[in-house]
DNA sequence: TTGAAAGCGCTAACAG
DNA sequence: CTGTTAGCGCTTTCAA
């Protein structure tokens, strides 16, 4: 194995200068940081994980903590994962993986072996026991998604609330005097997530703004719970013309259903969803949405969590991402009546 | 930070006794071993990470590299990275996230810096460039999926070809005499993925060895294709009665095609498909399947590695995973003509 | 069955 | 601007 010894016999300098050369902790001569970086590139000289971590106690890496059973749209739980890894390693930092089979006890592991820095947990439910883990732990730690008392941690999440709004007003905005809210199986509310909650705050807050009827509904995403919806808002409730979907897995059912009662869409019924993007062009019509930002949440909570690890302690407590409209085809006026 | 000096005190020995209390690297005494375990726990000690890695030169950390962009089945890949994670800790290892965007120089990097002791490699194409790599570095490594050329290299699989062999046959068994595979888009053969040609030449070898006449199409996962697809099949190809699905995403729009072309399944049109378990409940009727065993490929490819960690030379450099087939409600035998 | 002590490769004072 | 050196916490020989 090459070391910083050999790099600096090799240089001719001594292995301080190398290292800070590596760290740019100190002013280095043009000439001696161009020698030393030759000849780490010449030996191909990469810095010894588990010394460096040893002595500088920091091991660059942070630990992702991704649930193994979820309602969430997995897809977007890789993309934010990967977008997270991507943006550590724009920080110089690796990412270690953590499942929630070893409990609240994983975290302890990783954090008091010096295994990681600091902490990202996803998918946080209302009552997340890994909330008061985190706190005591004194471990840097990002959450993505709110838990119920987000006191003394740093949280990210879309701004479901405005999300939900966006939707609203786009309807009202079209014309629409009645929309309803096709929300996520009635489960995930009883979990205790707390996106499905705001979501639907924010769609009533619109929609007595605006001023519009209103009717909210779970929806289980099997396929005949699909087509009980669908025919419930035609044969009962003829005023909704417009839906605001959060429930992905459910859409393409939906659709289908619509198309098989000859509800079509966007000239009988509109349709604005929330979630991954890629559902957009996924259907036809393609949907007019509200796209979760996975990228863009992954990047943040990892410029929160170096916030934190180079003790700025101006990061915010409470983050909100500020959810965007992209519009598509299956939204329009309502049809005259 | 409580160190082992910490915990040898407390319990009235030397370090080096409690590390091999830790380690079990040399006998202990009962009594000895027991107050030392007692100390452990009393103080909560965790053995730092990086000065274990940097003295036994053995991280116990594997790197993961998922591809970033993949025409595979996401939820595959977390499921079986899932599966990996937990399997990893179950061998005291955990597991650290690579992407692909650093190219293989990342390989390079976690290597040399022995930050990791081994890798898995997931979604790997024909000529991937990370097989060379691999090969060069001496990491112990195992790959999920085959490249072209696999000497010298460590790989799982499921048996895509035995897969569609079971289809076939159980197809045949049913009383089909002419069945169609319906592959992935034409991308991924193009791009090289092994799984894609094996599906098809045990296709096409269990269909002669059946004497059923056959019909080969790739279909892109949009609706419009789907429905093209279930067209031509009705109109210009009516002796087939059975379908081999490779393609997970194509499956509801097919079925809902032929719905609307009043096709029933399986009273008119057999499928069978190759794909995650659990399409198999999202759609209506349930359909006979060859799940992939995302555990069990995960759990796998695990214990070769720690196999190859072991110095155990006797890990078999090609793994083929038994493919079983799965009886839904969405085949029957053909109808009569 | 146990202890003492020499590193593992690096960082960060301290000294110049 | 650069070099010397004392650890960081652990494993593992060597000795007893």
């Amino acid at each position: 194995m090459v070391t910083i010894a050999d790099v600096a016999r090799h240089a001719g300098v001594s292995p301080s200068t190398v290292s800070y050369v590596l760290s740019g902790k100190r002013a280095i001569s043009a000439a001696t940081r161009e020698r030393v970086a030759a000849s780490i590139k010449a030996l191909g000289y990469h810095p010894h994980a588990g010394a460096r971590a040893l002595a500088s106690s920091r091991a660059n890496v942070i630990a992702l903590v991704v649930p193994l059973r979820t309602d969430m749209h997995v897809p977007i739980l890789l993309q934010i994962a990967m977008a997270i890894v991507t943006a550590a390693r724009g920080h110089d930092h690796d990412v270690l993986l953590l499942t929630n089979d070893e409990g609240t006890e994983g975290l302890h592991r990783v954090a008091r072996s010096a295994l990681v820095d600091a902490v990202i947990v996803m998918d946080v439910e209302l009552h997340d026991p890994r909330a008061p883990v985190l706190r005591e732990l004194g471990l840097p730690s990002v959450l993505i998604g709110f838990p119920a008392d987000p006191a003394g941690l740093t949280c990210v999440d879309l701004d479901f609330s405005a999300a939900a709004g966006l939707c609203v007003d786009h309807l009202a905005d079209l014309g629409h005097t009645g929309v309803a809210l096709i929300g996520p199986p009635a489960g995930v509310l009883e979990r205790g997530t707390g996106f499905a909650r705001r979501t639907l705050s924010g769609f009533e807050e619109a929609a007595a703004r605006r001023g519009l009827r209103t009717l909210v509904r779970p929806c289980e995403t099997a396929h005949e719970a699909a087509w009980a919806t669908a025919k419930e808002l035609r044969t009962e409730h003829p005023e909704i013309t417009g839906l605001v979907v959060h429930n992905e897995p459910t859409v393409p059912p939906l659709l289908e259903a619509l198309r098989g009662l000859d509800v079509t869409v966007p000239g009988d019924l509109s349709i604005v969803a929330m979630g991954p993007q890629d559902l957009s062009a996924a259907v036809s019509p393609r949907l007019t949405m509200v796209p979760i930002p996975a990228e863009e949440m992954g990047r943040r909570a990892v410029e929160l969590l170096m916030g934190k690890l180079n003790g700025d302690d101006r990061v915010p407590g409470s983050t909100l991402m500020a959810p965007r409209l992209m519009a598509g085809d299956s939204t329009a006026p309502p049809p005259p009546r």
